[in-house]
RNA sequence: GCCGAAGUGGUGGAAUAGGCAGACGCGCUGGACUCAAAAUCCAGUGGGCUUUAAAGCCCGUGCGGGUUCGACCCCCGCCUUCGGCACCA
């Protein structure tokens, strides 16, 4: 008799049996190997959804396949739980940050569980917990300590939806990367956290990440840009000189002008008391009052204009004139460039709105280009010309020697730029970490004592409808004596980026109720590296840069062993419905709890594993999920129909008695190879789970063909076992269930992952194709150990192989033993 | 504009090292079971053509070339889609 495949009550029976039995905590094993499974934690919005699902399902075949390999296995799960959502609910439904962050938690803890996620739940952190911030800012302190932070004013992007100022990294295309509203410029005063310090070491360490997905190097090399170029001294009239920064110095005797960024400190000194003053005044006015939607609307269109002053080339002592121009900008370089219209495209965009010279430098080497047009500057690599000592070399050699000679003369020196910026961290909002600074009138800028932390942020806080952070108007918090003169300080009200808190989390997972330490660091060195680290690449340059740069910063500290946090990384596709990212506005939503209550939990991992490889994005497809859900019950009634017969059989060696049970045999082993190598190896998930079906396909058509009383039950056993603990990654209830039904004591999971026996592999023979000037005209089967000659004379002696030969000279036989043999005749 | 990835049946995808294109799943068609349906099981399923049939032939991995005995795979030139960057001197 057979009993229905009940997900339902399988699920929970598992799920209840992992949680009381501990299953999945873990403590450092220094004679095991270790490994640490990571995929990136979640905001908790209070929903889990698809991509999560997605997400998690990959690290969880993971994780519990290492474990089955014999390794410690550190796979714990947290929350981002610092962040606007909170705020804006408190604003619009009165419901405190704090208590709507600890209801979504616990909500989605639930929802992780019922998918059976083999998380060490005794390693939960969430970042808005003051066990964890109070971490985050004494590691602000630590910074602040070794001048990895310091306060600037400077021009920011606004965000005025969310009320806050953002980093460079969180604009997109102008706009806000959280709610899409158009960013605008401000000044202001902010704290910045001094990551192009680390510019060097966060792009050479790229070079060791070979686990890396090379899409996201590429994308952080270009985002740190590194630039060699030179920095050269225009003097102007007074003794005073204008550094520029270039990388083609061998341009250096096409300069025609000078132009500065309208925000340069020498505008004002250079115009004050000249007719240029007031209309200079007025230019940078109407620019810097423009915000970036009318920068970009209108194309890029540069502008700019004289303002009286020359300064002199330092090569051949021409004189150049200085100008403004929108299209320089302050803070790259020395915000100062000079313009070379012959051999850049902006230059001589901008020469040919105004009128300014242009001078030829640089000749194409290829002379049939057609270099005619006066619209397309040569920003190539060429021959000097019209460049006194280096004309006639190329471009490489000019650049070097005119270098060389401007660093003799002390003219210039070498310089290398990024164009990455220091990070902003400041954030005017509530529901983030607070900035553990204050002000004090005697003292100044005063950082909180060490002992003193956390600075708490509190619960009893106002929200005002316009936004504007709570902090401002809550005296208590506000006010605060100062450590050192023990008189009357102001609280920086600012709190930190959420990318801050994030930057860290994988260190804290390795000791998370360490008390007297940011992190232990013994445990921290038995774990890290992270050894796999998983999750969407839209944090391809974010998230994975700063972590990065903590990591380094932190070991630079000595807290901690690790340069990089991440050895492997895997970025995961999105889940798509319909050919669009699942989204609420878009209504394709699918809700995995519907999912699960349909289907189950294994059936809903089983299909986002199935249905594309990791990296790649997913359709959903709801007939798909039925058709796994069909495989679970096959696969069910398959164990059902033999549970009773094979329970009792004590496990001994099994003998192959008949071709049957040798084919069989031989598809178990190479299933376990595909597997193994599938998950371990290259992440084809996928591929892998295609294998477990046709080994399910391959058992069941052993049983359908033998006669029940030929059938080798002990083979049978051997079978089904393998089949379940194949599965137990991927689908973890349903196996564990079947492994306790065919006479095993729990858990599948501890089982030891099987090994495949290369002499099961072998075969006796083998079909050929057999191929005539590259075309498939037939098959035969050999024996394996047939040699090459024999293989010839075979092909050639068949009857539909010759046909195609009348008439025609063999001049080459091509031999793939065991594959193919392709005939060329002429 | 620059950088990067992808393009394979009706469909999701497979082909690990240049060697049988389309594994596995979905869908579809036919059949079995059933009074009937659902569920389940079995068979077939890239396109075109020839043949009474067995079977055979041709075409086929975005397009056009090339290398090779042999190309989804390597090279050159395009097209399309998606992602990243975008006045960085």
């Amino acid at each position: 008799m057979t009993d229905r495949y009940d997900f339902k009550a399988i699920e929970a029976k598992w799920q209840e049996y992992w949680e009381r039995e501990g299953l999945y905590n873990v403590k450092e094993e220094p004679g095991k190997p270790k490994y640490y499974a990571l995929e990136m934690f979640p905001y908790p919005s209070g929903n889990l959804h698809m991509g999560h699902v997605r997400n998690y399902s990959i690290g969880d075949v993971l994780a519990r396949f290492k474990t089955m390999n014999g390794f410690n296995v550190l796979h714990p799960m947290g929350w981002d739980a610092f962040g606007l959502p909170a705020e804006n609910a408190a604003i619009q439904h009165g419901i405190p940050p704090s208590k709507w962050t600890q209801e979504n938690i616990m909500e989605m803890v639930e929802q992780l569980k019922i998918l059976g996620f083999s998380y060490d739940w005794d390693r939960e952190i969430s970042t808005c917990d003051p066990d964890y911030y109070k971490w985050t800012q004494w590691l602000f302190l630590q910074f602040y300590k070794h001048d990895l932070v310091y306060k600037a004013e400077s021009s920011v992007n606004w965000c005025p939806s969310c009320s806050t100022v953002l980093a460079n990294e969180q604009v997109v295309d102008e706009q806000c990367e959280r709610c899409g509203t158009t960013v605008h410029d401000r000044n202001l005063e902010q704290w910045y956290f001094r990551i192009t310090r680390y510019a060097d070491r966060l792009l050479d360490g790229l070079d060791d990440l070979p686990g890396w997905p090379e899409k996201v190097k590429i994308m952080q090399n270009n985002w740190i840009g590194r630039s060699e170029g030179v920095l050269i001294h225009f003097p102007l009239e007074g003794g005073e000189t204008v550094p520029v920064f270039t990388t083609r110095a061998d341009t250096l005797y096409g300069v025609t002008y000078m132009v500065l960024a309208p925000e340069h400190p020498l505008v004002d000194k250079l115009t004050r008391g000249t007719k240029y003053e007031n209309p200079v005044k007025e230019f940078i006015s109407e620019t810097r009052g423009m915000d970036n939607i009318q920068r970009t609307s209108e194309e890029h269109e540069k502008e700019g204009m004289f303002i009286g002053a020359y300064a002199e080339n330092p090569i051949n002592g021409d004189e150049v004139p200085i100008w403004i121009a929108n299209y320089v900008l302050m803070d790259y370089g020395t915000g100062a460039v000079m313009a070379v219209p012959g051999h850049d495209q902006r230059d001589l965009e901008f020469a040919q709105k105004y009128n300014l010279p242009v001078k030829i430098v640089v000749n194409p080497t290829e002379k049939n280009d057609d270099n005619e047009s006066t619209i397309e500057a040569f920003a190539d690599d060429g021959i000097s010309v019209n460049s006194g000592f280096i004309s006639g070399l190329p471009t490489p050699e000019a650049r070097e020697k005119i270098t060389e000679y401007i660093e003799e003369k002390g003219l210039g020196e070498r310089q290398i730029n990024f164009r990455l910026r220091d990070w902003l961290i400041s954030r005017q909002r509530y529901w983030g970490t607070p900035i553990p600074i204050l002000y004090c009138e005697k003292c100044g800028i005063v950082p909180v004592q060490e002992e003193d932390l956390p600075v708490y942020l509190p619960k009893d806080v106002e929200f005002k409808p316009t936004g504007e952070s709570p902090l401002k108007y809550h005296d208590q918090f506000l006010n605060a004596a100062c450590p050192e003169c023990k008189g009357m300080a102001t609280r920086e009200t600012d709190t930190m980026d959420t990318f801050v808190d994030s930057s860290w989390y994988f260190l804290r997972y390795t000791s998370p109720q360490e008390k007297n330490h940011v992190v232990d660091k013994n445990k921290e060195r038995y774990w890290m590296n992270v050894d796999q680290y998983i999750g969407g690449v839209e944090h391809a340059i974010l998230h994975l840069m700063y972590a990065r740069f903590f990591t380094m910063a932190l070991k630079d500290m000595g807290m901690i062993s690790a340069e990089e946090p991440f050895e492997n990384l895997l970025t995961q596709g999105m889940v798509l419905k319909d050919g669009a990212k699942m989204s609420k506005s878009k209504g394709n939503t699918v809700d995995p709890k519907e999912i699960v209550n349909e289907y189950g939990a294994d059936t809903a991992r089983l299909f986002i594993l199935f249905a594309a490889p990791p990296e790649r994005d997913l359709e959903w497809n709801d007939e798909a999920v039925e058709g796994c859900y069909r495989f679970l019950n096959r696969v069910w009634r398959l164990v059902s129909t033999y549970e009773g017969s094979i329970k009792g059989l004590t496990p001994e060696a099994y003998r192959v008695k008949d071709e049957r049970e040798k084919d069989l045999n031989r598809v178990m082993h190479n299933t376990i190879k595909r597997v193994t190598e599938d998950i371990g190896e290259r992440f084809h998930y996928n591929t892998a789970i295609s294998a477990i079906m046709e080994f399910y396909n391959a058992i069941q058509g052993y049983c359908d063909q033998q006669p029940r009383n030929k059938q080798n039950l002990q083979l049978i056993k051997e079978a089904v076992s393998n089949l379940v603990v194949l599965l137990a990654p991927f689908t973890p209830h349903i196996a564990e269930d079947l492994w306790e039904r065919i006479g095993n004591a729990p858990s599948v999971h501890g089982q030891a992952w099987p090994k495949y026996d290369s002499a099961a592999l072998k075969v006796d023979d083998v079909t050929m194709v057999i191929q005539v000037n590259g075309r498939l005209r037939d098959r035969m089967n050999v024996s394996v150990d047939t040699s090459e000659e024999e293989i010839k004379d075979k092909a050639l002696s068949r009857e539909r192989v010759s046909k195609y030969l009348n008439n025609k000279e063999i001049v080459r036989t091509i031999v793939i033993p065991g594959r193919l043999i392709n005939i060329v005749a002429k």
